[in-house]
DNA sequence: AATCTTATTTCGCATTATGAAACGTTCAAG
DNA sequence: CTTGAACGTTTCATAATGCGAAATAAGATT
């Protein structure tokens, strides 16, 4: 387990040049949709002809395909197939969907089930609410820093001063609305507020506009990993609301406890 | 040096061979989870020092990590934050949710939209039903023939017989349960009832034990492209449901059209 | 302690990817 | 009907890159 790293450790770079390149076109595409070959080429910071070579071979595998009305490349459905295919093995999605689905239903509002990796929380399943015309927009895969978001606070809260600090100290601080805690004093009293009321709160600080309630959920006796949130714009999460909601959470994180402690 | 490659072969290869070697380690380990990389190797039929430097690529990037405890090598979930950030672009999607959302709510069951790309449907979207036990398994990105499901018959109902003979002949008819559809002319005169009906049906023709009913879209002017459908197991769905599912697809499908129309 | 298994690193070699440049379209302006 | 600008595609000499047999390291099992 001790893997010792080269003393001089001098490059750190990717073992397969073209692979960076690879999916550096794939993230672009995705990201940008629809894209010209020499704009993709520029954005990339590929020579045309390299450029060119990647996406045919991105083309041939079927991941990404060439407009035939405007010669364009675009992504293809295939890559969502694979990932689906990722999250379709992964026991703990599966499990709690229905849960999720329960929840949405009673808030009528969006939620998500995260898992924390190091400093920072990924959505790995969310469930829609609709009807709703205004929402917040997020995705599977989506991360965030952990310091800023109501499912980081609900997990840190089960942790010892010591590993909070260990993450709060790896984690770059960064301001992104007025509300974004900044300090770690003020980080570690909202976490006491988490202990006293039983579930955690984003009152704007990550996203300017939406609000966020979260509780930690206990998946074989590690309460430090993964959690479950109902995001709402502000408009519609009156302290009522947050109070009722607070409620249906603690709930849904019984009946989750329960059913996964019954292998 | 010299390229004394045989003539006579058309060259039909990837571009970037390594591509093919990422790309396939990937999908091994998106549909087998945690591998070891001997095991890895010996599957994608690569060196175990190859394999290992496709694998170190794949997790510099950040799309495979190695799991710690056991040193196996497993995806992460940056490839559906990929995957979704594509899916997100996707107006089609977007506009069609709330009504594929819907439509989940009024029948209780499982719903899905898909696009047509050859002689293929590829699932693009569904809604999942909660509280069912009994759940049919699918994701996004899934692809079926087009010949034997009944979102492929419900836009083959709208194809000239060209067409549809067109996509017939470049297909691999392949009976999957006893009542596949094989031959061409039975599958003329389910059209005829796909027309005379209103609404297209899988009765476990594809898949034993799951039925399915289907209604095309009309997108843009476009009405051979995108259905949806709702599936569901052979013991909850008996005349009864069909019928009244029917009336459900058809009402979604205009509001759909409605909506669509109004650009 | 010995043996097996599995992951990791090494390193000389040639296959493979590279990119400047040339090529062939398309399309709109002159 | 030109001209030329913009774009995707192909070529090809070059060397950098990825290759893989074999050696090594680190656990696990006996």
């Amino acid at each position: 387990m001790r893997q010792h790293r080269g003393a001089i450790m001098a490059e750190n770079k990717n073992p397969i040049q073209v692979a960076g390149r690879l999916f550096g076109a794939l993230e672009y595409l995705a990201d940008h949709g629809q894209t010209g070959l020499t704009e993709l080429a520029a954005n990339i910071h590929l020579n045309k002809s390299t450029t060119h070579r990647v996406v045919a071979s991105l083309e041939y595998m079927g991941y990404v395909r060439q407009n035939p009305e405007n010669g364009k490349y675009e992504p293809t459905f295939k890559l969502a197939g694979l990932a689906n295919r990722i999250m379709e093995r992964m026991d703990i999605i599966q499990t709690i969907r229905p849960h999720l689905q329960k929840l949405m239903e009673m808030c009528g509002e969006t939620v998500h089930l995260v898992k924390r990796e190091g400093a920072e929380v990924v959505y790995i399943d969310k469930v829609e609410s609709y009807g709703n015309n205004v929402r917040m927009v997020s995705y599977v895969g989506k991360r965030m820093p952990f310091y800023r978001s109501a499912v980081g606070k609900a997990l840190a809260a089960n942790m010892s001063e010591e590993e909070v600090r260990g993450l709060w100290n790896c984690s770059v601080i960064e301001r992104t609305t007025p509300y974004t805690i900044t300090n770690y004093e003020d980080f570690l009293e909202a976490l006491d507020d988490v202990r006293h009321k039983g579930y955690a709160l984003d009152n704007e600080e990550n996203e300017q506009g939406v609000r966020c309630i979260a509780v930690a959920l206990d998946v074989s006796g590690d309460n430090k990993t993964y959690a479950c949130s109902i995001s709402v714009p502000v408009s519609r999460m009156d302290n009522d609301r947050i109070k009722k909601f607070s409620g249906y959470l603690n709930e849904v994180r019984v009946e989750i406890n329960t059913e996964m402690s019954r292998g």
